[in-house]
RNA sequence: CGGUGAUUGGCGCAGCUUGGUAGCGCACUUGGUUUGGGUCCAAGGGGUCGCAGGUUCAAAUCCUGCAUCACCGACCA
């Protein structure tokens, strides 16, 4: 490609509501321009690197043995009222109706409509296990689209789905798509980390995510510093403090604390360390016989925070959770959110494994503007349970028993899950299986982020200059970029010469054949991020050479003209 | 959805307090100049000042409403 008959669309500035270095690289290099809320228009550049990326996508998948189809974008709202999903998803799904009024949505996922195919399709246990995936335009009303085509409304995304006859099947199905997944994020030469993101429901761990490691993440992973285990920081259990708790010296008494409310400002007030205070949250649990909501108390240690997911699992609390309004605290406990403490309660308790080991600490005194100093579980507070629900912090000790966890944020490129039946019992996709009987199938589904994959590599992969592509992914893999062209008629010809060859080699160039200035063009070549250039010069011409240079190393070798192709082909590492 | 802020040429911004019908840089066009890191000089083209209404002799500027966009928060198979 010529970087004359191409749409190159570099810009010197940045847009000024590009807030995260990918979008304002993005912007800048000409790869997208946005044509409302979350809605990105892909511009050349752009497309080349989301074709690159489908394509390895694709391959991967197909190696792993999925097969391709393409749903549509816009479904009938039946589906979703089939699955149940018209009314649960509610905001994020942009619903709209054509000319005869019928309502439609724009696809944020297709299993519904997946499973609709396999169950008009698939009849018998022999054609299963199938795996089917597609890559395509999704659309989400997200309720706060930001950082450009990270967190869009419109998005390309790879999913798959797979329908199985048991649990066995389904598990070996997932373990490939696992495998894949690697591939994928191994050969667009991203870091990137398997992580356990849910555990539990089905028993075993069914679901992973994949996220590329970046300062700018928007999800927290804790880590191991020994092991491989990783999981979504909601996920990670917190584990009960070693030891025995310590014995009771202190006699329980009430003191004081005028406009202390919050952990830091009574424990500064008493001058202690925030961790010998308990803090106390209400939530609502499931309605009773009668219809009414009674609440549930959750001691915390002053220093942690309330993990809302692990929360809203304990059994008997309502979901979603809700917690309680300050009238509901002031009716129970007689004092406002900052006074109140688990002693004298009369509701359940449910205290955090490291609140639970606390001894002679400090709480509200459910009396407004008092604490009581010296409380002890069991002496003072006779009935409560334990639980994990906080969420783990750094140098927690890791729950799979070696080491300590360390907290990293990541990108979610890629998520795996079973599934089980939900929706193939909610639309009765089953087939005949052995013994004639009609059997519910079950699933999994596979996604990757398409477009988020290509903001992430940039989140990665950037200097103050603009982009550096991994080879993989790169829109074009060797820049050429000739010093006054339009004057000497040495430096067209050879440079003309080593564009057609490269391309008869089958590597991508541009070559900047336009009248700029040398540094425009080394500019506009390190901001789009390619790279390898190749700069052809009067100086070294005349010693038949080339100057090559590596955008990611800043690399600069001589090269022999005749050495060029082979020399070239050696560099790009895939 | 709540809070905050913004909206002036393709992009980045000034002008608004104190009303008098618009300016700078980049980009673009033309001519010259320069040529291994975003040259320099000159001359040009391009704007219903987000929309609607109001106040006023006069509104980018003051008032009201609306829209769009962004940031923080909540939310996110």
């Amino acid at each position: 490609m010529r970087t004359s008959q191409y749409l190159l669309s570099t810009v010197k500035e940045t847009p000024s509501d590009a807030e995260i270095i990918s979008h304002k690289l993005m912007l800048r290099a000409g790869m997208v321009r946005r044509l409302g809320t979350g809605m990105f228009s892909y511009l050349p550049t752009g497309v080349r690197v989301l074709r690159k990326v489908e394509q390895i996508v694709r391959q991967e998948m197909n190696k792993a043995g999925a097969i391709e189809v393409l749903l549509p974008m816009v479904q009938p709202a039946e589906l979703w009222q089939e699955s149940g999903r018209w009314h649960t998803m509610d905001a994020e799904l942009l619903r709209f109706k054509d000319r005869h009024q019928r309502d439609y949505v724009l696809g944020p996922t297709h299993e519904e409509v997946i499973t609709d195919l396999v169950r008009r399709e698939i009849t018998s246990y022999k054609q299963l296990p199938l795996n089917l995936y597609q890559i395509q335009t999704k659309f989400r009303d997200e309720r706060r689209p930001r950082f450009g085509v990270m967190r869009a409304r419109e998005f390309m995304m790879k999913d798959a789905y797979s329908f199985h006859l048991g649990q066995d099947s389904l598990q070996q199905t997932y373990d490939a798509m696992y495998r894949a997944y690697c591939n994928i994020f191994n050969r667009l030469g991203l870091d990137y980390r398997p992580v356990q993101a849910d555990s539990g429901a089905i028993g075993g761990s069914v679901s992973h995510e994949f996220h590329v490691l970046a300062e700018s993440g928007e999800d927290a992973i804790a880590f191991s510093d020994s092991s491989d285990y990783a999981a979504n920081i909601e996920m990670a259990e917190a584990l009960a403090p070693e030891g025995s708790k310590a014995a009771a010296d202190q006699a329980l008494s009430e003191i004081a604390t005028p406009a202390a409310g919050t952990v830091a400002e009574v424990a500064a007030l008493l001058n202690i360390a925030p961790e010998t205070v308990a803090k106390t949250l209400f939530v609502l649990a499931d309605a009773g016989d009668d219809g009414k909501q009674q609440l549930i108390a959750l001691v915390l240690r002053g220093d942690h925070q309330l993990n809302e997911l692990k929360a809203e699992k304990l059994a008997g609390v309502a979901s979603p959770l809700q917690f309680a309004t300050d009238e509901q605290i002031r009716a129970l406990c007689g004092a406002g959110p900052g006074s109140v403490g688990p002693v004298g309660l009369k509701v359940r308790i449910v205290a955090d494994r490291s609140a639970a080991h606390l001894a002679d600490f400090v709480a509200g005194a459910n009396k407004d503007g008092f604490h009581l100093t010296g409380v002890n579980w069991a002496r003072d507070i006779a009935e409560y349970e334990i639980a994990d629900i906080r969420n783990i912090v750094t140098g927690d000790p890791s729950p799979c028993g070696f080491g300590k966890l360390i907290i990293k944020r990541g990108i979610e490129v890629g998520h795996i899950f079973q599934l089980g039946e939900k929706y193939s019992k909610a639309l009765k996709a089953g087939v005949l299986n052995e013994e004639g009987k009609h059997q519910t199938m079950t699933m999994g589904c596979y996604g990757v982020g398409v477009s988020r994959i290509v903001a992430a590599a940039i989140e990665q992969n950037h200097d103050d200059n603009g982009i550096i592509w991994p080879d993989a992914i790169a829109p074009f893999q060797v820049a050429l970029i000739p010093m006054n062209m339009h004057k000497s008629v040495r430096i067209a010809e050879v440079t003309e010469q080593l564009y057609q060859q490269l391309t008869a080699a089958g590597i991508e160039v541009l070559f900047d054949d336009r009248r700029e200035r040398p540094g425009v063009m080394f500019a506009d070549m390190e901001l789009v991020g390619i790279p390898h250039t190749i700069v052809i010069g009067e100086r070294n011409l005349d010693n038949q050479q080339v100057e090559y240079k590596n955008r990611r190393t800043g690399e600069k070798v001589l090269l022999d003209i005749a050495d060029v192709i082979t020399e070239i082909q050696q560099k790009i590492t895939c």
